[in-house]
This record gives C-alpha cells, structure tokens and sequence, in this order.
DNA sequence: ACTGGACTCTCCCCCAGGGAGAGAGTCCAG
DNA sequence: CTGGACTCTCTCCCTGGGGGAGAGTCCAGT
C-alpha cells in the first residue's frame, strides 16, 4: 500500500489532484483509513492513474476520462479515444484558419471596403429553414444545398442561392437558418417550401474568397453601417456569388453579405 | 454610438463577454453614461473586437491579448502573434506524443519489465547541476550537455551520461537536475564540478525509444517497485546508453532507469 | 405625456481543473 | 517519546466564460 505521497512519486500526478480527482469518483485509493481518512493506493492503481495523465494532456475532460475508464472493452476504449483524437485535429483546422484570419486582420493596409446602399425588393424563392446550432452549420448547410438542388433540379440560370443568418446564432450559438434557391414557382415538398424574402433596405458588400475570415469583413461592414449612422434591422442576408458550387478556387468564390438597415431621416 | 446588443451584433462577441472585457480593461467603450453606466461603443471598435475574437479562438489569454492590442508597432504585433502560434505547434507535437503513449498504455498486451535490483558503488563523475522548471528541461539537458563536452571532451569510452531527477520536479514542475558524464579525473570548469553518486541499491530496467512515454515505463517500474515490497529513496537516476549523440534512429535509442530504494529486513 | 416591451445594469452562483496556504492530526524512525 | 515529515480538511484564488434575478432605462407608438 502507498500513502498519496508515494503514490505521487510513481504517477507524476501531484497530491492535490489526486485527491481531486478522489473526491469525484475518478480514482478512489484502494484503502481509506476510516480514522485518519489517510488514502492508500496500490501498484496496480498505478497504470490507472497514467492513463488518466494522457488523456488529461489531451484535455480530455475528467466526465470522460471516466467513461473511458469505465469501459472494460479495449475496443470500446479505443474508439473513445480515436474520437478525441479527431476532436483536437478539428480543433487545429480552426486554429489555422484563425491564423490566417488574424493575418488579414493585422495587416497593416486593409483593403478598402466596396459598400454600396441598395433598395431590395420582396422576392419569393424556394427555402429550407431550421433552428441550427453554430457547429451544425457546416452539416445543416450541405444537407439543405443537396435538398434544394435535388427538388429544384441542377443550378439554372435563375441567380445565386442565398442565405439568411439569424443573429443570434452568433451571439448565442443557435438561432434561425434559411437557405434558398431563387425558382420562378417554388414548390412544396420535404422541407423546401416557398418563402417571400420581404424588401429591405440592404448595405451590401462582396467577400471574396475563403469562407473562413469572413467576419473580418462583416465588422467592416458593420463599421461602414455605424459610421454612415445606420442601424440594424433583421437578419443578415448572404448570396453565394461564385462559391464550392462553381469552382474549385477557393480565392475566386465571391459571397455577397448583405445587412439590412433602417435609412435614418437625417440621411439621404 | 452604439449599445452594447448592437455592438454584439457587429462583432459576433455575447453581450456578456463584451461587459468581461470592459470590466478587465480589455475593450473599454467609447462613453459610459455616468448616470445610467450604459455601455456606449463606437464603430471604430468593431475592428479591435475581431482581433480580440480571433485571438481568443487560438486560446491567447486575456493578459496576452491585451499586449497585443497594447503594442503599436505592427511588426512587434505580429511577433507576438507569431510567438503563439509557435506555442500552438509545440502543443500540437505535445498532443501528438501524448497519443502515442495512450496507445501503447491501452494495448491490451503491455510487453514483460526486466528488471533487476542491482548495488551500485558509490561513483565520482563530472556533473553540472542546476534548479530547472519543468518547461525548460529540454533546453537545459541541452546546454549541460553541451558544456560537458566541451570540458571533457569528446565522447569516449568512459561509460554512457547519466541524470538524476528530483522528484519534485514532477510533482510541483520544478526540482533538481544533476547530468554528469563519467570522468576518471573530473575537473572543475564553468558550471561543470565533480560529483560523488552515493551507492544506492537500484530498482533498474531500461526503456526503448523515443523519450515520449518513458514515464509509462516509469509507472510500469513502480508497480514492480511496490508489488516486491520495496520503498523509494531518492531521486530516479537516467543514463543513457543509446541515445541522440549515438543514433538518429530514435527507435534504438535506450534509456536505463534507476530509482534508488531501501531493501526491506523480510526481502533476499 | 404615458405605457409597454426591449434593452441594459449589477450582483451572485456555476463550470473545469487545478494552485496556495492554514491549522490540525498522524506516522514512523531514532 | 519526540520531532520532523507527512496527511487531513477547509477555504479562497485563478481563467474565461454561462445563466439567471431583479431593478433601472430607452424609445416608439398611442
């Protein structure tokens, strides 16, 4: 038997986390003086505790760490494993695209900014629409693509397909999607339904290429509409110009991003 | 002038977050009306949010963001940058190794420990000795090992370097380091000193490879420590027998473990 | 001028995964 | 039996937020 100190010594875990990680259940000493409340730790806890070192470098979080523990199967382990594996990889694809953003964002010369006032009118189009939460839009987004052209047919001459992005997606990670395809008679059926985009007035812009990075130019935008004492009503609009759909180049994609706004009285 | 909601808006940052910064000094609003302590944020801002955002994405801390923002120069900006997305990567090589050693914990065959209890007399060698951080070991092996050669000379058939590491280095990331190459005569040059090992009875196996991971072999020597009944004296003891100066095969590299104990009045 | 709804304020509690230290009790070898 | 090393529990702190309560404010419509 150990005392928490030896214990310490062989796992390189320090004395405190061990007790830490006692009191919530992850590892319980092999003995506990029922007097003193001195833990005792055996040799075979010690394999124990280094598995819960590597998946703590690997964040993984203590409620898993347990589950993985728990699990008697080998494989089963495994796969919790591999699964987090491939969480830290997502997690680096964001870290890059971060960094590229941040590049553009500290770049000394920011490309000026083509802003333009323009009165929409209401439009109806073929839509899909959901309550979507900021890690399914990726998921929701292709998924609603495919229904869209599978009811609708093969892109056609009858303009870009769109986007409506509920703010408080951002602000909350969830809120209301709408994906649409212009169509001259939008049918029903599956989730694709006909919707009437109402006219707005919108500050428009384009984004030209990745889709990473483009909230860089949505604060431009967002400072164009302040400085030009603007204010915000409804839902962002965006339109996929030239994207994934069209070509390959991910430098030649063009979104519009289009924000509505009250025209104040005071402005012309 | 904008509310906070509306700024929230423009910069994707929660309302809640935006009330954080403000109150840690990191994006502080144009006005705060002195009366009603509304939060009143200028367009100019938006950009200074993205930046704060994008940092953020990439886990830079609060305090290092506001270096960031603090330093007006671009380029020390961008050095600073620069600076963590190096800590990123050498996290990354951190996950990828701690991956590796999962594995090999979770291999439902773990191979069979040699190990040996082994009297060692007391020795004279050349060592270098220093109080390092855990985050500096590498860099500091590096130096002393260095400055070693320097004074001694190349390797030659003096016996293999060794180390020993405090045990507090891995319980509190800090403690005492000690690397020393035999020597028949050690001389006193720079940080390099003579230095006596004491005799110690040693628990001692050797392990295989890359150096990620050798605390499994850590962990599988301590259980045999305890299962045969013995208690630790000391710091643990390296030497190491095939290592970077010898090989670029990390796969060949071997590393001797030594961790020093008290053999029990009831054991052989 | 009022009123209702949306917005904002501050304050407090919560999370993970620890770190730091106080003050008291315990273990063990000489 | 005594002293030093060890361990116990307890409380508070950190980062970077999230959630909600209850009160105060803003503004557009009537």
């Amino acid at each position: 038997m150990l005392a928490i100190g030896e214990f310490s010594q062989m796992t390189h875990l320090s004395v405190r986390t061990l007790r830490r990680y006692h009191e919530v259940g992850l590892l319980e000493p092999e003995v506990v003086d029922p007097f003193t409340g001195y833990r005792y730790y055996s040799g075979a806890q010690i394999p124990v505790a280094q598995v819960i070192h590597r998946l703590r470098e690997l964040d993984v979080p203590l409620s898993d760490v347990q589950r993985i523990l728990r699990s008697p199967d080998p494989d089963q382990r495994a796969a919790l494993v591999a699964q987090h594996v491939e969480r830290l990889e997502s997690e680096l694809a964001r870290t890059r695209a971060a960094v590229v953003s941040l590049r553009r964002l500290l770049s000394p010369e920011p490309a000026p900014l083509q802003v333009e006032l323009r009165a929409e009118p209401a439009v109806t189009v073929a839509a899909v629409e959901d309550e979507v939460g900021e890690d399914d839009v990726p998921a929701w987004y292709a998924g609603a693509m495919a229904e869209l052209d599978a009811v609708l047919g093969p892109p056609a001459g009858d303009g870009p397909p769109g986007g409506l992005y509920d703010n408080a997606l951002f602000e909350h990670g969830r809120g209301h999607l709408l994906l649409y395809r212009p169509a001259a008679e939008p049918p029903t059926r599956g989730r694709v339904h006909p919707f009437t985009l109402p006219a707005a007035e919108l500050v428009v812009t384009t984004h030209q290429g990745e889709h990473e990075g483009i909230d860089v130019t949505y604060g431009e935008l967002g400072s164009w509409v302040v400085d030009n004492a603007l204010t915000v009503a409804g839902p962002v609009r965006e339109r996929y110009l030239v994207g994934p759909r069209d070509t390959d180049d991910s430098a030649a994609w063009r979104t519009e991003i289009g924000w509505p706004v009250f025209r104040l009285a005071n402005n012309p």
